[in-house]
RNA sequence: GGUGAGGUGCCUGAGUGGCCGAAAGGAACGGUUUGCUAAACCGUCGUACGGGUAACACUGUACCGAGGGUUCGAAUCCCUCCCUCACCGCCA
C-alpha cells in the first residue's frame, strides 16, 4: 500500500511510475488526495466536538457529587446537543476512512526507476545468462515421457485422486522431491536464513498483508467453512510472522526460509503450457524472505539474486536472469528479477524463481516497522524469492540430464538423493 | 464439539462506572557511581490520526482481544464473535 504523504509530495512521479506499470485508473490518485483532505477536515471537527463532550461529562460528574443536580441536567442537555452535531461527522468520517483505504489498496506499487518499460513478457530485459544448453540425442524426450519411463510421476493418478494439475510423485520421483527440498533448505540456512515451517492455510488478514487480497483472490483456494486460504506461496505465512510488529533496528535484517507446498487455482490459464510439470495446481517450493532496513533493500535484492543464482549454478542448469518490465510485473513489487532455466527437450525457458523487492508496500499493509536511530517507528522493506520452485527444476533436471544409461544426477544432489543416476 | 475460567502496555500484574493511557515490579535503553563485572541510585520507557513547529516543544482525539450497545461518562456494565487455559468428548 502506498503512503498518502508520499503520494502528496510526489504526485507527478507517482503518475509516471503507475503508467510504467500499465496501470489505467490514474484518476484514483486525485481521489486519494481528495479523500485524505476530507478525512483530515472531518477528523478535526470530530475531535473538537468530542473534546467538548469530554469536558462537559467531566463537569457533570463533579456537579453530581456537589449535589448540583440542576446544573448537571443542564450540562447533559448540552452534551445531547453536541452528540447530535457529532453524529453526521462520525458517519462521514467512518465512510471516508473506509473509502480512502479501499481506494489506496487498489493502487499497485510503484516500479523502481530501473524497471524497463514494456507491456509483455517479450519486453523483459535479460540481465545475464549462465550454464550451457546440453546437446541432447535425437531420441531425447520431454520430462512427462521420462517420468513415465522411469516411473517417477503419475499424472493420471492425480486426476483420479484430486483432479488435473495434482501430480503424484512416486518412487525415485518422490525421493528426488525430498532431496531437492532438503538441499535447498540446507543451502539457505547455510547462508543465514532461519528455517520455518509455517501453516499452509492463512486467514484473510495475512492474505491482505502480502497483497494476495483483494486483487488475486481468484488465484487462491478458499476453505469457506473456516474462511481460510490455502497458501499460494510461503511468502504469505512467512512474511506475516512479523505483521504488526515494531522491531529494533539491530534486529534487521531478518532472514527466513521455509519449504511449503503451494496451491494455485491458475484460473484462466487452462490450455497454455500445462503439459506435465509446466503448470500445476499444487507444487513444492522453498522460499526466502528478508525484512531489511530501507536503505539496504536494493543491495539485499542483488544479494538474493546472487543467492538464487548460486543454487541454479550448483544444479548445473542453463539459466537466464530477467529484469521484468513494468507490464509483466506483479502489482506489489518495486523490482523483480525472474530466473528461467532451459528445458532442453521442450526447448523452452521455464520460470523457476522470482526475486522481488517490495520496498515498504507490503510492510505498510502489514505494519511491519522498526525503530530507527531516532527512536521513530519506520516501515521496513520486504523482499522475497523462490529458492527454488521444484516442478520446473525437476523437469529440467530430467530433460537436460537424460542419457542412454539413465538420468544423471548433479553432484550436489547425489548425497541427498542417494544415487548418481536414475536408471 | 460440551462445560468452566480468562484475554490490560515488551513481560508479570493491579485496576468493577468519572480522580485510568492506565498502579507496581521486571526487562530494555541512557546516565551517575565503579579497576572490570555485579549491585545501588537517577532518568527514559506505547501506537495511530489530527492541530501546531523550520524542526523540536506543546496540544486534541482514539486505542486495555475484535465489533456493536447501555450511559452525561466505559478497561470497568450488556450482547455477538475470535482467541487462550483447564476439564470432558473425539482423534493423528
Amino acid at each position: 500500500m502506498l503512503q498518502v504523504p508520499f503520494i502528496r509530495q510526489n504526485k507527478e512521479l507517482v503518475l509516471e511510475r503507475l503508467a510504467l506499470k500499465q496501470f489505467k485508473e490514474l484518476g484514483l490518485i486525485e481521489e486519494v488526495l481528495a479523500l485524505d483532505d476530507k478525512r483530515k477536515q472531518l477528523t478535526l471537527a470530530y475531535d473538537e466536538t468530542q473534546a467538548k463532550i469530554k469536558i462537559a461529562s467531566d463537569e457533570i460528574g463533579k456537579l453530581m457529587k456537589g449535589g448540583q443536580k440542576e446544573e448537571a441536567e443542564q450540562r447533559k442537555a448540552t452534551v445531547a446537543d453536541l452528540k447530535q452535531q457529532q453524529q453526521p461527522l462520525t458517519e462521514q468520517l467512518n465512510e471516508t476512512e473506509k473509502l480512502l483505504h479501499d481506494t489506496l489498496i487498489k493502487l499497485p506499487n510503484l516500479p523502481a526507476a530501473s524497471v524497463p518499460p514494456g507491456r509483455t513478457p517479450e519486453e523483459n530485459v535479460e540481465v545475464r545468462a549462465g550454464g550451457a544448453k546440453p546437446a541432447l540425442a535425437a531420441e531425447a524426450v520431454p520430462h512427462w515421457d521420462l517420468a513415465k519411463k522411469y516411473d517417477l510421476i503419475d499424472f493420471e493418478l492425480g486426476n483420479k485422486i484430486t483432479g488435473s494439475g495434482f501430480p503424484v510423485y512416486k518412487n525415485k520421483g518422490a525421493r528426488m522431491q525430498r532431496a531437492l527440498i532438503q538441499y535447498f533448505l540446507d543451502y539457505n540456512t547455510s547462508k543465514g536464513y532461519m528455517e520455518y515451517m509455517p501453516p499452509h492455510l492463512v486467514n484473510a488478514d495475512s492474505a491482505y498483508g502480502t497483497g494476495q487480497l483483494p486483487d488475486k483472490e481468484g488465484q487462491m483456494y478458499f476453505v469457506g467453512e473456516d474462511k481460510l486460504y490455502l497458501i499460494p506461496t510461503a511468502e504469505v505465512p512467512v512474511t506475516n510472522i512479523y505483521r504488526d510488529e515494531i522491531l529494533k533496528d539491530s534486529d534487521l535484517p531478518i532472514k527466513m526460509t521455509a519449504y511449503t507446498p503451494c496451491f494455485r487455482r491458475e484460473a484462466g490459464s487452462y490450455g497454455k503450457d500445462v503439459r506435465g510439470l509446466n503448470r500445476v495446481h499444487q507444487f513444492d517450493k522453498v522460499e526466502v524472505v528478508q525484512l531489511v532496513h530501507p536503505e539496504k533493500s536494493y543491495e539485499v535484492l542483488e544479494e538474493m539474486v546472487a543467492h538464487v543464482e548460486g543454487l541454479i549454478q550448483a544444479l548445473q542448469l542453463p539459466y537466464r536472469v530477467l529484469r521484468l518490465c513494468g507490464g509483466d510485473m506483479g502489482s506489489s513489487p518495486d523490482l523483480t528479477y525472474d530466473f528461467e532455466v532451459y528445458s532442453a527437450a521442450q526447448q523452452k525457458w521455464l520460470e523457476v524463481s522470482s526475486v522481488s523487492n517490495f520496498e515498504a508496500y507490503q510492510a505498510n499493509r502489514m505494519k511491519i516497522r522498526f525503530k530507527d536511530s531516532g527512536g521513530k517507528p519506520q516501515l521496513v522493506h520486504t523482499l522475497n524469492g523462490s529458492s527454488l520452485a521444484l516442478p520446473r527444476i525437476l523437469a529440467c533436471l530430467l530433460e537436460n540430464n537424460q542419457a542412454a544409461d539413465g538420468i544423471h544426477i548433479p553432484p550436489v544432489l547425489q548425497q541427498y538423493f542417494g544415487a548418481e543416476k536414475i536408471s
